[in-house]
DNA sequence: GCAAGGTC
């Protein structure tokens, strides 16, 4: 029998498919599938099957000085038993055994892991290496064909990487942990790649903590040709020709502010022409993907965890890719073909198939393992195979596969230049004269700027002057995808990691919301490894470790070369560590103090902080404790954010609860403490309440405990209201509530839900809402329509729709009127000239 | 209960 090895379980099912000509059985074995004919045997791994790790007699963290893990034995253990025994009998029936993992570093050591493993059971039987840069019918047959032989110095690189990586790791988490006594689930952690990546985050706060905001002016003039009026802004051009239009000097601004006011036309003196050809995007890989991803709304998390859906169902290609150059396999014009005919994909596959000749754009990246994202041309129904989301993001990727194929895009550039006296104006107009891939491919800013054809010499008149204070503003903070690029440039992490690595840092406690910001904590964690161990929070120790691993992969080093070095430079770092043991734990100790400070206790002065209870629950309790017993209740949904906002009555900070999509403002703890409405239990909830039936797991352990949800009103984070469950997410029950008004929990009691009756202040005269459950129908009826016609604009999906109902826009007539940038700060990932687009188009 | 890298 021969037995091929695979990384994973869906390649081993094509690769079957494929030598078999369709003909393989399926049967499990420990839970593993494993696919065979004629005499062969194929399974797929998951990964890597086993890890590396310390013997056990390290494992207490406080019988071990950190340090000794450096030189102490690192053993490989399976990680997944079920298919290492599974791999371990099929070897042993095999007479001929083939390893056909991913063709990268990580999959040759992947693939060494499954060689050991065989060996172990058979010396002798014969283990070869199959390599091919995608599962298509010619080249998995060439490759096994022409078998190869595994390569041990690229595993060995790839080994060398585990081994820094767990000792730098361990040894210093632990440091740092036990200098803070942080020990348990709250440990300090720092590693080669988290921790370079939190340095981006805490330099960029740095950078806003010392920013010193400067004012300047900005002044706009609206012209107007005929019944046409643009607006045009002064300028100024020094030497260099450089132009600028901000006004360091208020007098300069009032000097100009005056002439343009006291003028009523300005002249044409300079017209200029130009268009630009706008190039289709590269093919995705996965950084881009989660970028595009991104600008519709999806967290990176939720982007990768959809991806992967759709992967798995046969419906995109593996989503976990560099790549961004088509493989020669792919026939643009076959895929396309797949949608020809579809209800809302057709017309596009339609207009791209008439083209002459179908070619894709390239990125600069190739690489052998994966193609980049596209659709397979399987194609799921909306509502019934794929959610509303996973609909989204599939449209997206099948979108980005039309643009890779479309023409260019060309824009047309208006520059006028019109003068008063010596003040200059000048507008900037552009116009999409060709929309090219955009047509197919909506998620892009195409807003235009119209400014008329006017000529040299002509008058135009001046028809309102404006003259803006500006301050400048601190640069921003790195947004979740803006973060994975700058990780994916630094070469820190790789396509499948990133990710992940930005969730570590949200668990570890070292950074809240979204954009991330570092808590006081993850300051104080990169001043002490800045401090001690600058290479661990910098990205040459990734850069110099590829380059050890090239070295190893070429055989000019051996593993232990690189590895002995890296524990001496380890070793260096200890030597220093030691004396200032203490000191770093005093640091660490206080900065955990103050991410969980909220400001003076009213009765003893000391500092209120945010405490856990044993069971888990959040509640604020004084820091004077056991002499002040003072304590503040939290709500016990989701977990508490402290604000940068403070209460001006008690000069406390404000708490915002986070709980995904029920994140809502808690407030002042003292003022929300005894306020009615806002908090108020209203009653059981009938989902997982006191009456409702279904036992709910909870806590550690999963032990099953008394459901006890019970429904409040909650702020979004959107702004918007409405009654919830206070064991979201664990129980999801909603109740709408309406966006604006006061709401007065009444004494009058439901008798049907035993509810309170709600009021609403708003306009005038108060409305009775009553019951929220008994409203519930209407309210479904209505917000069923509500924002349903917003989904007829370009690149707005259900999500989208979503959000900018929850932020108070219900339909495109709320949308014209809306503020853009009002609009751009309450919609997460939507942009004010994306709203402009919107605009335009409604 | 440490890392980072695969995969689900």
């Amino acid at each position: 029998m021969e037995l091929i090895i695979t990384e994973k379980d869906n390649a081993a099912r094509r690769i079957a498919d494929i030598l078999s000509g369709g003909s393989y059985d399926s049967t499990r074995e420990n839970g593993v599938n494993v696919y065979e004919w004629g005499g062969k045997r194929c399974v797929g791994l998951s990964g890597h099957v086993v890890g590396v790790d310390f013997p056990s007699e390290y494992s207490d963290w406080r019988d071990v000085e950190p340090v000794e893990l450096i030189d102490a034995d690192i053993e490989k253990t399976a990680t997944k038993e079920n298919i290492v025994a599974t791999l371990r009998i099929l070897a042993r029936r095999a007479e001929r055994v083939a390893i056909a993992t991913d063709y990268d570093r990580e999959g040759e050591l992947i693939g060494k892991e499954a060689y050991d493993i065989v060996r172990e059971v058979d010396e002798d039987v014969p283990i070869r290496r199959v390599r091919f840069s995608s599962i298509t019918e010619n080249e998995v047959k060439n490759a096994f064909d022409e078998p190869d032989e595994l390569d041990f110095d690229l595993a060995a690189a790839g080994e060398a990487r585990q081994i820094i990586d767990l000792i730098w790791g361990a040894a210093l988490t632990r440091f740092l942990s036990l200098s803070a006594g942080q020990l348990g689930n709250d440990f300090i952690s720092v590693g080669r790649v988290q921790s370079p990546t939190l340095k981006l985050i805490v330099d960029r706060e740095r950078e806003i903590q010392a920013f010193d905001p400067e004012t300047y002016w900005e002044l706009f003039a609206d012209l107007r040709q005929a019944e046409t009026t643009f607006e045009a802004q002064y300028f100024y051009r020094d030497e260099d020709d450089n132009e600028a239009e901000r006004v360091w000097k208020e007098a300069r601004a009032d000097e100009v502010y005056e002439t343009l006011s006291g003028r009523n036309a300005a002249t044409v003196v300079d017209v200029n022409r130009r268009t630009r050809t706008d190039a289709p995007p590269a093919p995705f890989n996965t950084t881009q993907f989660i970028r595009a991803a991104s600008a519709i709304g999806y967290s990176a998390k939720r982007a990768m965890s959809i991806a992967e859906d759709l992967y798995t169902a046969g419906y995109i290609t593996y989503p976990r890719t560099d790549n961004t150059v088509y493989p020669d396999d792919l026939d643009p014009e076959e895929l396309l073909e797949e949608f020809v005919g579809h209800s809302t994909l057709g017309d596009a596959a339609d207009s791209l198939l008439e083209a002459d000749e179908i070619r894709a754009t390239e990125g600069d990246e190739e690489t052998t393992d994966h193609p980049p994202i596209h659709p397979t041309g399987e194609i799921p129904t909306r509502g019934g195979d794929v959610s509303d989301d996973e609909w989204e993001i599939y449209e997206l990727v099948v979108r980005r596969f039309y643009a890779t194929v479309a023409d260019p895009a060309k824009w047309e550039h208006l520059k006028v230049v019109a003068e008063v006296d010596d003040v200059r104006l000048k507008a900037n107009g552009k116009r999409l004269v060709e929309p090219g891939y955009h047509d197919v491919y909506p998620y892009f800013n195409t807003t235009e700027n119209y400014v008329p054809d006017v000529e040299t010499g002509e008058e135009l008149s001046i028809e309102d002057v404006e003259l803006e204070e500006k301050e400048t503003q601190p640069p921003r903070r790195y947004g979740q995808s803006r973060l994975i690029e700058t990780m994916e440039d630094l070469g820190l992490g790789t396509k499948s990691t990133r990710h992940n690595t930005i969730e570590k840092l949200y668990d570890r406690g070292y950074i809240e919301s979204d954009p991330p910001r570092p808590t006081k904590l993850a300051m104080a964690v990169v001043d002490a490894a800045e401090s001690y161990a600058d290479r661990v929070v910098s990205e040459e120790m990734t850069a110099q470790l590829e380059q050890d691993m090239d070295a190893i992969a070429s055989g000019e080093a051996g593993l232990e070369d690189v590895t002995d070095e890296s524990r001496e430079m380890l070793e260096e770092i200890f030597a220093n560590l030691a004396e200032s043991r203490e000191e770093i734990g005093d640091h660490l100790r206080k900065s955990l103090k103050d991410d969980k400070r909220l400001g003076p206790c009213p009765e003893c002065g000391e500092d209120l902080l945010v405490r856990q209870s044993r069971h888990g629950s959040y509640f604020i309790g004084c820091d004077g404790y056991p002499d002040c017993e003072n304590t503040l209740p939290l709500p016990s949904t989701g977990k508490p954010l402290i604000m940068d906002g403070e209460c001006d009555e008690h000069g406390l900070n404000e708490v915002k609860m986070l709980a995904g999509r029920q994140t809502f403002v808690h407030g002042c703890p003292l003022c929300t403490a005894d306020e009615a409405g806002e908090g108020e239990i209203l009653g059981d909830c009938p989902d997982c309440g006191e009456g409702a039936t279904s036992p709910t797991s909870r806590g550690e352990g999963g032990e099953t405990a008394e459901a006890d949800g019970e429904l409040v009103i909650k702020t979004l984070q959107s702004g918007s209201r409405l009654v919830g469950c206070t064991r979201y997410p664990d129980c999801e029950y909603s109740l709408p509530l309406p966006r604006r008004g006061e709401i007065e929990v009444t004494d009058e009691r439901c008798e049907e839900h035993d509810l309170p009756e709600l009021l609403v202040h708003s306009g005038d005269e108060p409305w009775e809402l009553g019951c929220p459950i008994c409203n519930y129908r209407e309210f479904q009826a209505r917000e069923a329509d509500s924002g349903s016609d917003l989904e007829s604009l370009d690149g707005v999906g259900a999500k989208t729709a979503e959000k900018l109902v929850d932020a108070g826009i219900e339909s495109l007539e709320d949308l014209t009127d809306a503020d853009p940038d009002a609009v751009a700060e309450d919609v997460d990932g939507v942009s004010a000239d994306r709203v402009r687009s919107w605009q335009a188009e409604a």
